[in-house]
DNA sequence: GTTAGGG
DNA sequence: CCCTAAC
């Protein structure tokens, strides 16, 4: 059956929590057009492209200048009327009445080498609570006229996958005005009418209602690789596209964490090769499982989307969290202007056919005859970037800090992992063929992760400027703007006892880390890359978006700091003299200047540091605290655990004398 | 505002 | 870390 991606609204790579100007200020300029004559002219250059280029090329993104062209979307939304760092973010930003955030998109063609690698979608998604990393989905067996093909000796063991033939593209330059899919015509498509969304059954048009955009209209999109093609790089004519449609990456914001992939344009690009991170930056995702929960359920009661809801069901059967709130017009509709590119493509193809006949046209075209794997890369998921400034932070220093989480994200230690039939292959020796990727039936479930790259994790991060640190929580405009206050270094109290000197620059110290970034999400990534089973009824990505405020309107979640083993040194030791059960005496004593440890948290500390010490070494997470330590936490537990009986012990008779 | 404990 | 009850 035929099968069709049905995806909604994430065209862009987004950096949430970032207070959006009001709507009043937005309104000043007009986005929408903005953003259309950014798209088609395609003079929005990406942000993403422009890191990931320049880096390529050797510059240091610290250098790169962002042009305001080349920002395209981001200032349409965030940077308004600045003229490079002269406008604060909290003017403009932050103390607006609607609780809105605002999103940095960056969506825009990467052009950068051509390695024949055809990456056809960043994805960034927005969930943190769902630490998918970076995932390149591929599928191989329906490639469409516009994709790379990623054409491999079976025997080259050492074959790199970017290092691959790519096919040409063919965008009809008159398709790119046309984006916007009817939703119903989508749903119905998916149904299995066997229609290929194309041409004509793909009739989209760019719909200039602002409300459409808005969120409240699901909206659908593309096609999705299930659509089959007859294969080989040689059906398909050169492509009209301009250039810059070239090597197009897309970069796409997503906050679920399921494996997806999407038809966007076509790009090239070195993932594994960028330049380790910029550390100086504070980057961080968020946890927010109550803010997601809450969320959850708002989607479930509150969308009359009906059809757009079923098949946001059907394809998610996994479904843990809602997707992004934040969506704009200018993301969807380059989305689905890409949605229709591709799906016009579909025409030349095996029109309308189930994907058996192609595939098997497409094994025998290549297999039989070169011996050699295509891939297709269909998409690559690129974990969510929270950014955190304060309000008055300029906006020439927001653009620097998006830069440099975008260039520590993508330069920061990515590698590529593969996977096939949801196994990863860790043999980087064996050939294609001793994994199994040589038939088409396998290579469908072939898939590629970007995985953080552990020689990268950990990489120390300092920040020279504490005005541009980022960190996550900032969904609120004002209220939590956080005041990144410069410790100051040496002013060390006179406390009775130490106050641990390194815990003044602890916000830099346990300021979360790109390299953290890739942990987190590589912890799970084990789920991030499980190749889509063709039918599968995930080849459909709808997101309901209409919780766009939900989220911003609940306070947002502290960044989550985790002691250091110096903090828990201190910890027990004042614990050990206090003794448990006057944690403001303890914060006062240990951690009287470290003002985003308090009480309750050192409390919550201890409290997992007990369980931790009663735990096996090998169930202990996180960074190992010494066994010294934990021994100390349980001598220290059980003693006041003692006195605290002996007190109340002591005060029972005395109740018991006042109540005769 | 603190403390304690569940989530 | 968050949330809250209880003090």
């Amino acid at each position: 059956m035929l099968q069709k991606r049905l995806d909604y609204g994430f065209s862009g790579y987004q950096v949430p929590f970032i207070p959006r100007a009001a709507r009043s200020s937005r309104k000043r300029r007009p986005i929408r057009e903005k953003a259309v004559a950014v798209d088609n002219q395609l003079c929005a250059f990406d942000l993403l492209a422009t890191v990931a280029g320049k880096l390529l090329e050797g510059e240091s993104s610290q250098n790169l200048p962002i042009e305001k062209d080349q920002l395209g979307d981001v200032q349409d939304v965030v940077m308004q009327d600045q003229d490079e760092g002269t406008l604060c973010l909290k003017d403009e930003l932050c103390d607006k009445g609607d609780n809105e955030v605002a999103s940095l998109n960056l969506e825009l063609g990467l052009q950068v080498q051509d390695q024949g690698c055809n990456v056809k979608e960043i994805s960034v998604p927005q969930n943190d609570a769902s630490p998918a990393p970076a995932s390149v989905i591929t599928s191989s067996h329906c490639p469409e006229k516009d994709e790379y093909l990623v054409k491999m000796d079976t025997n080259d063991d050492k074959s790199d996958f970017c290092s691959l033939s790519r096919s040409t593209e063919g965008f009809a330059p008159g398709h790119t005005d046309s984006c916007v899919p009817n939703v119903n015509e989508s749903v119905e498509d998916h149904d299995g009418k066997g229609e290929v969304l194309s041409g004509n059954g793909l009739d989209m048009h760019c719909s200039e209602d602002p409300e459409f955009f808005d969120g409240n209209s699901p909206a659908v999109a593309s096609s999705d690789c299930s659509i089959k093609l007859s294969l080989g790089v040689d059906h398909y004519p050169c492509g009209s596209l301009s250039p810059r449609r070239d090597n197009n990456v897309k970069v796409v914001t997503r906050d679920d964490d399921e494996n997806s992939s999407e038809c966007t344009q076509p790009s090239t690009m070195k993932p594994a090769r960028l330049p380790a991170r910029i550390g100086d930056r504070r980057i961080r995702k968020l946890l927010a499982s109550k803010h997601w929960r809450l969320a959850s359920k708002v989607k479930d009661g509150d969308h009359s989307d009906t059809g757009l809801r079923c098949i946001y069901r059907s394809r998610r059967t996994g479904y843990k969290r809602p997707r992004s709130q934040r969506i704009y017009p200018f993301k969807k509709r380059k989305f689905y202007h890409y949605s229709s590119l591709l799906n016009s493509d579909v025409d030349d193809g095996c029109k309308g056919n189930g994907s058996s006949s192609c595939d098997a046209g497409q094994s025998t075209s290549f297999a039989s005859r070169e011996s050699h794997v295509k891939l297709r890369i269909k998409s690559f998921r690129v974990p969510e970037l929270f950014i955190e400034m304060p309000e008055t932070a300029t906006v020439g220093s927001l653009k620097r800090t998006v830069m440099e989480a975008v260039t520590a994200l993508l330069g920061g230690g990515l590698r590529v992992g593969v996977r096939l039939q949801g196994k990863k292959i860790r043999d980087d020796n064996r050939t294609l063929v001793q994994s199994g990727i040589c038939h088409d039936d396998k290579v469908e479930s072939l898939g590629f992760t970007l995985e953080p790259n552990p020689s990268h994790i950990g990489t120390p991060v300092s920040s020279e400027d504490n005005s541009l640190l980022l960190s996550t929580d900032v969904p609120q405009p004002v209220s939590r703007c956080p005041t990144l206050s410069v410790n100051n270094q040496g002013a060390s109290h006179d406390h009775p006892v130490r106050n641990l000197g390194n815990f003044v620059e602890s916000d830099h110290d346990s300021a979360p880390s790109p390299a953290e970034i890739t942990a987190e999400k590589g912890s799970v990534d084990s789920r991030a890359l499980v190749a889509l089973p063709e039918g599968s009824p995930q080849a459909l990505a709808v997101v309901p978006s209409h919780q766009k405020s939900k989220r911003s309107e609940m306070a947002q979640r502290r960044i989550r700091r985790p002691f250091s083993v110096t903090e828990v040194e201190s910890l027990v030791q004042a614990v050990e003299k206090l003794g448990t059960g006057r944690w403001r005496d303890v914060k006062l004593r240990a951690f009287d200047n470290v003002k985003h440890r308090t009480y309750v948290d050192l409390k919550d500390k201890w409290k997992t540091l007990v369980h931790t010490a009663r735990i096996s070494p090998q169930q202990r997470r996180g960074e190992p605290v010494p066994q010294e330590l934990l021994d100390r936490v349980l001598t220290a537990h059980s003693y006041w655990s003692q006195q605290q009986a002996k007190q109340q012990l002591k005060q029972q008779p005395s109740d018991a004398c006042l109540l005769l």
